[in-house]
DNA sequence: TAGTGGTCTAGACCACAAA
DNA sequence: TTGTGGTCTAGACCACTAG
């Protein structure tokens, strides 16, 4: 299994920008001089450049050349934040109750999301309390193969979140954000009225490319609103 | 200008899709045949698969075929984009009616949430619809100083968001997502049943420290997600 | 005029899935 | 065995920019 040349020639790019090598607005090479470099015809360069454009790390202006793309910090837009944090940065009391730890295999559904099949998953769930008031109901499944001794923390002392960001660093994932009713099960437990609606807040993370963590949080709607600040470059 | 030949084939394409000719998990002619289909060689046909493929239109199965993705109407959080493109990305239809549009000196809410006093701003309300069913309203103020031909525009053509940002570039944003209980008025609109609660999207935008739009949007929880990945930068 | 990206062709070989 | 997508080649012509 040796990889495409096109990778290839994408991933020279790609160590060029990390090493800063080729620093913003850099003219790299012409697709014609990358074709020569690596043996390989216009096209397969072009279309690791392709790649790269795509990826959003360089900019082609016709007639001129390829350069290297001023970033953009996009990862302070939502950032993943520890509940437990912002809670006390109110400056109110944080606790949590953990209603079960087991270890199951996903069914379908989980599976799919969390892309884990036939795996051993970590399946625990927690209501987190801001001064005695239920806020948050966490349902999360870990990756058991990577987070072997996940179910023996102690959550009072380290939320799931930060322990997992401890063993695994967080480098992607996927949120997304739906209004729902809550189930009868959810109004018992976030102690909530006939007509309060929820915030659900699916969220998939992964480690390196490796899936770590499927969590969906509901929050009473009254009493939650999830925020983003988005800033451009310069 | 014609436009190029893969253009063409895209189009094709799309429109088969936004007519729904093409459903959901539907084959698509094979690469080859779109080739001989169009006269094209078959590295054409494929940049246009490829353009589709890369919208999240297509799904390639290697050695079966491609296939019409399934869509869950979702948008990002993160990315501040026009739902009209969204929609169309969807291949689904879009269609808006303008409820109201007026110039007004802002109550004290808005005018703190929006950093705007004894100023004028434009108010419009907006339904946007995706294949003939409600799918947003938007309530949205505009500052009168910087944009002031905000309400000689013509909505059908352009998105309030789109002329906004052409008339003065999105900086910075501040959003927060709750999930309410809509009001009368709101489920008459959005043609609701009792029991469906809505996402509601705040956004404030600002063009180089200037506020430039407060805008509040309702989506129905049974049609609409919000989502947004997440990157480390390399 | 020389160099660049944008497009395009008409072939080719491969690995893989389904019949 | 056939058809599919995945990759690749060695040319080509164009419009445009810059020296």
């Amino acid at each position: 299994m040796k990889p495409p040349k096109y990778k290839l020639i994408a991933e020279f790019i790609k160590s060029k920008l990390e090493s800063m090598i080729w620093q913003e607005g850099y003219k790299i090479p012409s697709e014609t001089e990358l074709a020569t470099q690596f043996s390989a015809s216009r096209m397969t360069a072009r279309k690791a450049v392709d790649e790269m454009v795509n990826l959003g790390l360089l900019e082609r202006v016709p007639s001129v050349g390829t350069f290297v793309r001023s970033i953009l910090p996009q990862s302070s837009l939502l950032e993943i934040k520890n509940i437990a944090d912002e809670i006390l940065s109110r400056g109110h009391t944080h606790k949590m109750t953990v209603l079960s730890k087991l270890l199951l295999v996903p069914n379908d559904a989980i599976a799919i999301s969390f892309s884990l099949q036939n795996k051993n998953v970590f399946k625990i769930i927690i209501i987190h309390f801001e001064n005695d008031s239920p806020i948050q109901l966490e349902e999360r499944y870990v990756n058991a193969e990577k987070v072997p001794f996940f179910l023996q923390q102690d959550f009072s002392k380290i939320t799931a979140h930060q322990y997992l960001t401890s063993v695994a660093p967080l480098t992607e994932a996927d949120i997304s954000v739906e209004a729902v009713m809550p189930t009868k099960i959810l109004k018992h437990n976030l102690q909530l009225n006939d007509n309060t609606p929820c915030l659900k807040v699916t969220r998939s993370t992964y480690s390196n490319g490796q899936p770590i963590s499927y969590v969906v949080l509901y929050h009473p709607a009254n009493k939650f609103r999830l925020t983003s600040a988005y800033r451009t470059a310069q």
